[in-house]
DNA sequence: GAGCCTAACGGTAACGTGCCCGGAGGGTCA
DNA sequence: TGACCCTCCGGGCACGTTACCGTTAGGCTC
């Protein structure tokens, strides 16, 4: 509508000091071949001028290509699912760039990972989106990766000081705060509360611990936390720590588990005819928890975002790899509360989503 | 890395057919010019051989401008500014489109709002972003202009049977579910609850009273509601009425608060000295009632997101305005449940934003 | 001063698409 | 038969930017 100002090219600035446009394009992007004060003078008229590079001519000349792989579990697929689906819909909307994802999966956490990882780095990929596990096993080969001038791009975890360009996921430390905070306001009276956790030498986990401790001791001096029950992501193992720390004196009364694969334990509760005597916090949506929250014996669960989670992580990869600036290093989402008042906004991201009113995962 | 399949472009196809890339052109944009069997020819050798255009390309040609008005009130600036300022984060992002934004401002809801409404109409931009107050009086306006061809899009409430092209807002009923929820989990005595609303002729507002009324008499039955405190959004005179509704005998010991203008009724219940005596429930975060969750004062907030609400209002408009498919017609995004627990997700959203490691609005 | 080198700059093709112009061929009408 | 129109198609320019190559001026060596 009211549009005076006209748009500004990089015409119209060799135009204006009798250059060409060769000078003007090397100026601008500091190449050379330009002396110095052609230089700023050209730096100066365009920022005068306003110019903004016309960002569609840019993409079609240079023609880019970009190739990123994505190396995550089969294992927990309600939540890799959709991470998975939140990089292919920001794919398909990156304008300018052919990007080729190879998405590359291994059986589960802990088993063929390491090797996973280790051969995606060897095909020399542009970026890598991953989820560093045991972070001590990944700082090696993350930090020679890096290196190599592979843009690394962590997702659910985070592996600090390997040289990764940034990393998304949910606010861990937070997210066990919440769950303690949840768990005081539902249990009055004094007792005790547990935490299943699942492998605490993935950074994330042992935040989620801490955040959980810290905050039941800040705002509920009426709990207290067991040590915490930590099942390195094995579903019996898990299930048999609860259901031997519920037939224990002085069973808990509040659970928090932080763990993305809480059936185990739920089954176990079940079993022991625990559910809905117990106040539980969960992580993570998913098929069979459900019914679980609509009938009040989970509490709440704390929904990690994977669609945003995988959204962000390959946006902010790209940013890095075409624009050469860097993004936010790292992105802590906060996670969404979902109670059975909520639930009916995330079920659509179960199975094949049929939900046609709601927003894929803001949710 | 692996890059076996060549990009194909209309060039490629031509030269299979060969024929020209006129005759292309004409046949893939369904243009008049081209005989039936060359048309359906060249679609299923383009189908074939999985043709996808070249957006940039396409975004440098056409070199499309588009105006869109944003008419949003002044007041509220808590809410209204980070939506304003993930349309402007959205337009900085758009690629191969000259936008213009023009932010037309009037002071408050009720007053100014259908004269700038009715003025941006007749300046006939591209597409226009507003939030329908008074439905009643909004109708015939936003009728007309869709008639006209603008495309409408509705923040913060909705609008429907106007043509408007789609609505982006959080999901109200259940925000006055999640209100009801929270307020049946701290209050376990029977007692009475009152809900403040804004302004009811607001589509929205009501549907808040609606999902908080039908949540307690679900999840809640020990909790009886008292009828609704209309304030018309004029601070003075939600003062008033919680003044009032709190010397009552049998006073309300739980209150959800569904407008983003809570303070009168949190400084009303200050003066009574009843704040931290009754469960508060409020609505949207701003500066002074951080420290009210802090100390556990105020229970819980219900964030609506506004950053990520002018993100997705100006993203499905370019989607309508730029290709010309139609979006998701509603957005209905989750609010966040803010307790101060997670509270220090959100804070940086307040004011100047400082914070660097959290991600602008996802929180 | 001839020969050579290099820094600095000019000119232009090309990226893939959209669109306009014009030409070929066939039909209609005076 | 010639003038005219319509359908269908080929050819080519333009969008703004970048990469490449060619050109010039000026300094250097011997």
């Amino acid at each position: 509508m009211t549009n005076p100002e006209k748009i500004v090219g990089v015409k119209d600035i060799a135009k204006a000091l009798h250059i060409s446009l060769g000078t003007v394009d090397r100026a601008l992007h500091d190449r050379p071949g330009v002396s110095p004060k052609t230089r700023d003078l050209v730096l100066k008229t365009a920022e005068q001028f306003g110019y903004k590079p016309n960002l569609a001519a840019q993409a079609l000349k240079l023609n880019r290509r970009l190739s990123v792989a994505i190396v995550l579990p089969r294992h927990i697929s309600h939540f890799f699912d959709p991470l998975r689906d939140g990089i292919r819909t920001t794919a398909a909307a990156a304008v300018g760039v052919n990007l080729a994802l190879e998405f590359i999966e291994y059986p589960r956490l802990g088993s063929g990972d390491l090797e996973a990882f280790r051969k995606a780095i060897q095909e020399h990929y542009d970026g890598i989106i991953f989820l560093p596990g045991d972070v001590r096993k990944y700082e090696p080969l993350a930090r020679k990766a890096a290196q190599d001038g592979i843009a690394l791009m962590c997702v659910g975890s985070d592996a600090p000081n390997t040289g990764r360009i940034g990393a998304v996921s949910v606010h861990a430390s937070v997210s066990g705060a919440i769950a303690a905070d949840l768990l005081s306001q539902n249990l009055t009276s004094r007792s005790e509360v547990a935490i299943f956790t699942g492998e605490l030498s993935t950074l994330d986990h042992g935040e989620k611990l801490r955040g959980f401790a810290a905050a039941l001791a800040m705002i509920a001096p009426h709990l207290t936390l067991r040590p915490a029950l930590e099942s390195h992501e094995r579903p019996r193992e898990a299930y048999r720590q609860a259901f031997e720390v519920m037939q224990t004196k002085n069973r808990p009364n509040g659970i928090y588990i932080s763990t993305a694969n809480s059936m185990p334990v739920l089954k176990a509760l079940e079993e022991l005819g625990l559910l809905g005597k117990i106040k539980v916090v969960a992580t993570d949506l998913f098929r069979e928890l459900v019914p679980l929250i609509e009938t009040g014996k989970v509490l709440a669960t704390l929904h990690q975002r994977p669609f945003t989670q995988g959204r962000v992580a390959l946006e902010n990869l790209l940013i890095y790899l075409l624009r050469d600036q860097k993004p936010q290093p790292i992105v802590q989402l906060a996670p969404h509360v979902i109670f059975r008042t909520n639930l009916c906004l995330f079920e659509n991201q179960i199975g094949q989503s049929t939900g046609e009113e709601i927003e894929a995962d803001f949710c």
